[in-house]
DNA sequence: AATTATATGTAAGATTCCGATATATGCAAC
DNA sequence: GTTGCATATATCGGAATCTTACATATAATT
């Protein structure tokens, strides 16, 4: 039952993830680098700030961080936690860039795709 | 270099054809079916509207129209017109309640979008 | 005669995403 | 003490979707 989100989400995956880490900017504390995060953390954070309106599939979501790394938007540091290999992705200048440039291509498509789906009908006279 | 949009288009063609449609109530005179259209129409109809912004190709617009159609949300009639044929698609009741439907989902979807979008960061304490 | 606009459609290929699967640790319950 | 859950990364097969290019055809314009 997982109500629409998914259907509409073709495509806005990168976008997601590129603003995720392009508004982690520099958690205090002891960190050094700004916008890490990771895999894990990534999909808890959408699922969290939607309400669970919007839910990453891992078998999507690492494919497309692996690709945004290779394009060299990401580049990833591997720590151990806890015992366990934890993967952190943070942005590269290029990457940072790529991120305003989505998120505005975005808005400029929801404002196109809100004249189409909620416009009336009345306003399409142009006279 | 296609501007942006067509990458979030993904996903979004049968909401946006279904609500075309919808939203074409017997434009008077002497057609009495309501909200037909055919398929050039529609894809005119987007890129004026949205002002170029959106450009549906009709490699993807025709077989959406031909799984609508067997799904049963859309029906066709096919008119000579200027000695071509033209063919016309109108929703059933069903499509209509699936426009109404895809366009409520994707106004959710929308509204998910903007709080991972457009919220600040402003719990990253900007000391 | 050639090009443009109108009009519908198919086919090959790429991309993207989902679901299932595999692996592995820490922790709480039982 | 082992079962199950949360954490954590990753791949694979398959499905769905879209793009590009192609095929066909008429009417109007140049």
């Amino acid at each position: 039952m997982d109500t629409s989100s998914n259907e509409f989400l073709r495509g806005t995956l990168k976008t997601i993830v590129l603003k995720l880490l392009a508004e982690q900017p520099a958690t205090g504390e002891a960190k050094s680098r700004p916008g890490r995060m990771y895999g894990y953390e990534i999909t808890q954070a959408v699922k969290e700030r939607t309400k669970g309106e919007i839910t990453l599939s891992f078998g999507a979501l690492y494919p497309v961080l692996h690709k945004l790394e290779q394009e060299g938007l990401l580049i990833t540091e591997t720590e151990e936690v806890d015992g366990r290999l934890r993967k952190y992705y943070s942005l590269t200048p290029t990457g940072n860039k790529a991120a305003e440039q989505k998120v505005s291509d975005f808005e400029r498509f929801m404002e196109a795709m809100r004249t189409l789906l909620l416009t009336p009908p009345q306003l399409a006279t142009g006279h």
